[in-house]
Formats: structure tokens, C-alpha cells, sequence
DNA sequence: CGGGTGGTTGATACTTATCAATGGCTGTGG
DNA sequence: CCACAGCCATTGATAAGTATCAACCACCCG
């Protein structure tokens, strides 16, 4: 199914909040599941080995503590489906309810807050084998957008079904707890970062952890990964100005710690940038 | 038993990190559960009705999730000790690797993760009914520190003997979930307002956020609630120097916004702090 | 009484936001 | 194929917000 480019549910720079014109549209998209989409549903079992959109083969070949989780899954019925997001589409909305639970398997998405005033905070970026809105959709809303920053493709599943396999897992108590300790201490660090950080240790900071994340993911050639990001985004997730992360990421080039090219980026001095992370 | 009071194991302003000096002296107490409050544990049942330091007996009358947690312990045979931990005194070392969890009973305590020169940011208030070291402690350290603000009286339990106990529960799926959903979601506002919020937003955010907390837990009468925190706390927890926030509580004082007075802090104008926080 | 901690205040310097102008790039429609 | 509109990145000038430094005072406690 093909969805339309230019119905773009996110402004430039400023998220709005509330919907209006076209975006009833969007709400129909992204609430609702599209119903061809829907018929893929049926009894599928799921299996990363089947998974068309994730050659990588991630859910298996990842070591990460979500990935054992799911993992087990795989042995076991339950029911998924696929589903595909263009970009800068919104994934969750703050308010929607959802019954399902979902896993990125490809592309890269941003959680967020948004301030009356549209600004907003990035809390954490989400990529293959992430969970989308953390293990909290049968109870109230998330209060985060969750949003697209390249296409992605995602793995739906019932919270229910989730909730009804971990609950006879006899090691579900670790899982949960590390798999939530692991997302609070990265919450721990951008607190860290945005509290007592300069804006270049910031975005130092977090081209580092994007990189160690990735690599952890295999997809990391060299020194170099794929960069969707538009200054934009790492403006609002260190809390930035796009203006001034310009002029940084260019004090950065110039100095040769990393160089940014073709939607790639590349770290030439990890010790660099970690002296900037440090000062 | 009585610890001198004199053993300041943070230095004002920043926390020191290595030990030196007398600091071995303070691990012996902190790592080691002190004899005379060793035989305590023996095989006492754990009861709010019998916490000597809790009159207001917070563990039964809080309707907060982790209390419900704690609160079915109650039926069970559960080991537990009442330690008691004098102000600025260390109650968790981020090295430190512990058989225990602990729940406040009474006082203020913190937090805090320490960057390499010091300066330190403050990660979360622990009031009575908050857990030390968010169900973490059978996997690795936490990283944090977790330090005394007034003197504070914990109930420690044996990790392996909760993670028992609460694995027969059927809904501890749903229990771990809100609660660490809970905890996220404060996180989740630390990030936004040191992200996206200036110094007075900050801290208007901060005080009202905890008046709320202490109001959920009767620790708050009329509009004034105790308030044993230095400006230096302040500081550290929005991510500003303590001479910042001196000047701009004294603003909100000079506008009738709060009072401050004897330790203890009242709104006068719950709409115009939040006014601030929104501007 | 003296020392340590905590709070206040003013002067100055640094960091970052804001504003404005420019140019490259891309997708669109004539 | 070109013109155009949007989006994105860059750069400089200026303004606002905070940090830093230093001095001082108040208070508590031994």
C-alpha cells in the first residue's frame, strides 16, 4: 500500500499539536489499521527469518535484552503483522490508544514531548529492534509522539497476546527489569547531558551513543553509519537550537573529529569527541 | 546506634568522587549493614502498622502503585531491617553491589549521577514509599548515587525474596509495568524542562511538581510543605549554579509567587508558577 | 568566639538564542 | 526543460540567559 508523500502530519522545525485540514486523514491512517494490512494478519506466527523488511535478520542476531524477549516469541503463537510508515509520518500519537505493541525493524523513528508552544524534546531515537512506546500501551496513553524520521517498517503485535506469553515465562522478571533499567539509565544520560553538558559535549555525546547503539546492530561499516538526521533533530534532542547545532557540527568537521556526507557520518576521532564530551 | 555526624562523605556544592582520607571509614558503614542493626532482621514479618519511624503508616495509606507492591509483601513472610541513615550521609554507592533493596520510610534523600570533575546532576527526589534503586539491584550497579538530604529511616528486603514473592503474583506483569512507566514518565519531564525550559521554568517546575508528590502522601498542609533542600539541590537537579537559583527564588519571592521560610515553602500562587513554567 | 555552611548581590564573561540574509538542493508543475 | 516553492544548511550581528568570580552577611554549632 502507498501512502501519500506530501500528507506530512509534522511541520518543519515546530510539531502542531492538534489536528486540522488534512489531518483527519492522517488520524484514519495511523489510528486505524489500513485493512490491507490488515488481512495480512490472520494467524501468521511470527519469525524474523520471515521477516521481508529485515534482511539482517535483527531480532535473532541481536544480543539486546528486548531481543531475547522477543526472541521466545518466535516459538510460539502469536499473531503480528506488518506494517510500513513513510517519512515523518507520526507513529503514535499521544493521545491514541493503542491495543497493539509494536517493534521497529527498519528505519529510524524519534520518541518526543511537545510544549504547548511547539517546541519539542526528542526523548530517545528508535531503531531495528526497538519498542515503540515502552511495554506501556494497555494501560493509559504514552503522552509521546513517536515519529518517523526515515521510512520504517514495523512488527504489530496484540499487547494481550504479548503480555499472556511473558506472564508464563519463568524469567520474565529480569527481562522486564533489565530490559526498563537499561532504558531508564539512557534516560539517566541525556538528564546528564542537557543538566550539566555544553552544547558541543551534547551533540558529541550523542553521536557517540548513536554509534555505539548501531554498531551494536551491525549496521556500522568502518567508522562510518548511515545519518538520517537533519540538524533539526539532534537540535531538539539536545535541546538546542538548529542554528546553533549548525555551527558546531561545522566546528566539529573543521576540526576533523567526524565528517558528515551523503546522509553518512563518519568519526574520525572517537577520542575527539570524547575530550568534547568530558570537558 | 549513632554515626558521627562529622563524617560528610559529599563535600557541599560537589560530590568528591575515589575514596581518600576518612572515606574508608564511611564504606565500612555504608557497604556493611552495621551489627547492632543486623540482628534486627532476624525474621521479622514486614508491617507498616509496626514502622516505629512512620506514624503516618504511608506504605498502606499511599494508593501509589509501588505501595500496592509493597503492600501485598505484607501477607507474606518477608524478612526486613530498619536502617537509619543521618543527613548528607551516603544511603547507595554507585559501586556498590547490594543483596538489598530498600524503601524510604521517612525523609528526603536523592539521586545523582557525578561527571568526572564533580559537578553532579540530580536525577530524582526519594520521598517515604519511593524504592532506592528502581528494582535494580540483582542485575548490576545502578551507576548512582543515592545520598541522604535529611536523616532518613529505609526497610530493606532481600532482592531474591521480593523478586519470589512477587513473581507468584499474577498481576506483576502490570504492577512492574506502571510502576516503571511511572518512573519514566518523571524522567520524561526532567528532560523536557532541562531541554526545553530556561532556569526560572526550571525550578517553578520543580517545586510544583513537588508539592504534588508530597500531597499525594499527606506531607502537605494547606499550601506549605516541608522543604529541607539547600539551594544547592536546586541547582543540581535543573541543571543551573546555586547562585542562579538564589537569584531567581528571589524573584518569585519578590512577586509573591512562593515564600520560603524556616524550611518549609509555600505557594502563594500555584497559577503563576505554572504561568512561569509555560513561558 | 571562630569556623563552616548557606544565602545574597553585583560585575563581568561566556554560551546560546534570535533574527536575518543567503545559497544549495529537490520535487513539482507548467 | 525550466521556474518555482520548500526545506535545509550556513553565516554574521545582536540580544538574552547563565556561569563565574568575589565579597559579604547570617546563622548554627561547637
Amino acid at each position: 500500500m502507498e501512502f501519500d508523500r506530501k500528507c506530512n502530519p509534522i511541520e518543519s522545525g515546530r510539531l502542531k499539536i492538534g489536528f486540522s485540514g488534512d489531518a483527519k486523514h492522517q488520524l484514519k491512517i495511523i489510528k486505524g489499521i489500513p485493512s490491507d494490512v490488515e488481512d495480512v494478519l490472520t494467524s501468521q506466527k511470527y519469525s524474523c527469518a520471515t521477516c521481508p523488511a529485515n534482511e539482517l535478520n535483527i531480532c535473532e542476531a541481536s544480543n539486546r535484552l528486548r531481543a531475547i524477549a522477543v526472541q521466545h516469541l518466535e516459538d510460539l503463537p502469536l499473531n503480528s503483522y506488518e506494517q510500513k510508515v513513510p517519512a515523518r509520518r507520526i507513529i503514535l500519537h499521544p493521545k491514541e490508544y493503542s491495543e497493539h505493541m509494536s517493534i521497529i525493524c527498519s528505519g529510524w523513528a524519534f520518541s518526543a514531548m511537545i510544549l504547548p508552544d511547539g517546541r519539542k524534546q526528542i526523548l530517545s531515537f528508535l531503531h531495528s529492534g526497538d519498542v515503540v512506546s515502552e511495554f506501556t500501551p494497555w494501560m493509559n496513553m504514552s503522552g509521546k509522539h513517536v515519529v518517523a524520521i526515515t521510512d520504517v517498517t514495523l512488527r504489530k503485535f496484540k499487547c494481550s497476546e504479548v503480555k499472556n506469553i511473558l506472564s508464563e515465562r519463568a524469567d520474565m522478571f529480569e527481562i522486564l527489569t533489565k530490559f526498563w533499567a537499561e532504558n531508564r539509565a539512557q534516560a539517566d544520560e541525556l538528564i546528564v547531558s542537557l543538566g550539566r553538558r555544553r552544547g558541543e559535549g551534547r551533540i558529541a555525546q550523542l553521536i557517540l551513543f548513536l554509534m555505539r547503539k548501531l554498531v551494536e546492530r551491525d549496521m556500522v561499516t568502518g567508522q562510518t553509519m548511515m545519518f538520517p538526521l537533519r540538524q533539526s533533530h539532534i537540535a531538539d534532542a539536545t535541546g538546542l537550537t538548529a542554528v546553533h547545532v549548525s555551527k558546531v557540527l561545522g566546528d566539529f568537521q573543521r576540526q576533523d573529529l567526524i565528517r558528515i556526507e551523503n546522509r553518512s557520518l563518519t568519526i574520525l576521532s572517537a577520542e575527539g569527541l570524547q575530550r568534547v564530551v568530558a570537558s
